[in-house]
DNA sequence: GCGATTTGGTTGCATATGTGACTATAATTT
DNA sequence: AAATTATAGTCACATATGCAACCAAATCGC
């Protein structure tokens, strides 16, 4: 009659989470004194270049005011900068500084360190299970892989079909 | 160079846990008000039955505040009972109410229909790779199946070898 | 049996986060 | 082009959470 917590599946990705999350935090954390939605804006930002705010919100899964903290924070360091969007004097185009990219490349390979070290306890075929799964559940969960997002300045194509909901 | 946080598992995993409490969540919030601390140690009492905070926390992957808070919330709600263990006063014994026990009950279905709504849009293999891969994972990272705890009042026996750490 | 240490549990405080309101600008409608 | 609606981003506020200090009781060491 019960549901039995250890094999309800949120509450098992939960507990993964907060784990994982717990292994990788101390590398951006203690050595850098970073907090997850700073780590998470500067890795987007590392993924799709210089973007907008909400750009990076979409790209980090993050809350709009998660980034816009975030963002605060990292421009405060100097490790990105804004800019003007002279089409769109609401929004602005965020890129890492040159101090940034430094940084983040120190912070990039202990990261992934890390995540290898994990990865490590699982078998090869473990691993690929895994991937296959993990794409599986995000693909259910409609967690989709982000759609390509329009950078402003980068005039797209006027006469192709928009894919984009 | 970079790391892609899309295939970056912690990220990968805290994206998707996320997102299966936010559909997981409506059920305990809305119509039972209902936080997650709160509905999780319900549900570990439902588990193990009675036990004391301790274990609840054990049991749940909850930290001994976030237990301490919802355990009185539900004790306020008259859901769970308190009792003193006359062997170690510091501790106490927690159980369900009659009135926790049903309303447990109403809210378990609508909760296990959800994330069988979820796991219906996997194939019946991908449940089943799902599953091992998780198991792997949890193995990997040390979010071992909780042991038995000892419940204070049911003497273990003596002689027998402990096989706890 | 007494001091030192550990354990069960609570609370104060600082931090983190989500919500909703708000400003400013752009896009759409008519 | 005026009015409406939508979008980018920030902020104030309420809530959620973790940490550390704390109390009380039990256990350990000697």
């Amino acid at each position: 009659m019960g549901l039995t917590l250890e094999n309800f599946l949120p509450y098992r990705l939960a507990r993964l989470s907060e784990a994982l999350s717990a292994e990788i935090q101390p590398v951006y954390k203690d050595a850098f004194g970073l907090n997850r939605p700073e780590w998470r804006v500067l890795a987007a930002l590392a993924d799709i270049g210089p973007a907008t705010a909400t750009a990076l919100g979409h790209h980090s899964a993050q809350h709009k005011t998660k980034v816009s903290r975030a963002v605060r924070a990292l421009e405060l360091r100097r490790w990105i900068r804004r800019d003007e969007v002279q089409s769109d004097r609401r929004s602005e185009i965020i890129s890492m500084t040159d101090l940034g990219q430094r940084s983040y490349c120190e912070l990039v390979n202990p990261l992934r360190e890390r995540e290898a070290q994990l990865l490590k306890r699982l078998g090869p075929e473990d691993r690929e299970v895994l991937d296959r799964a993990l794409r599986a559940l995000e693909e259910a969960v409609g967690v989709a892989t982000h759609a390509p997002v329009n950078v402003p300045g980068t005039p797209e194509p006027v006469s192709a079909p928009s894919h984009r909901a």
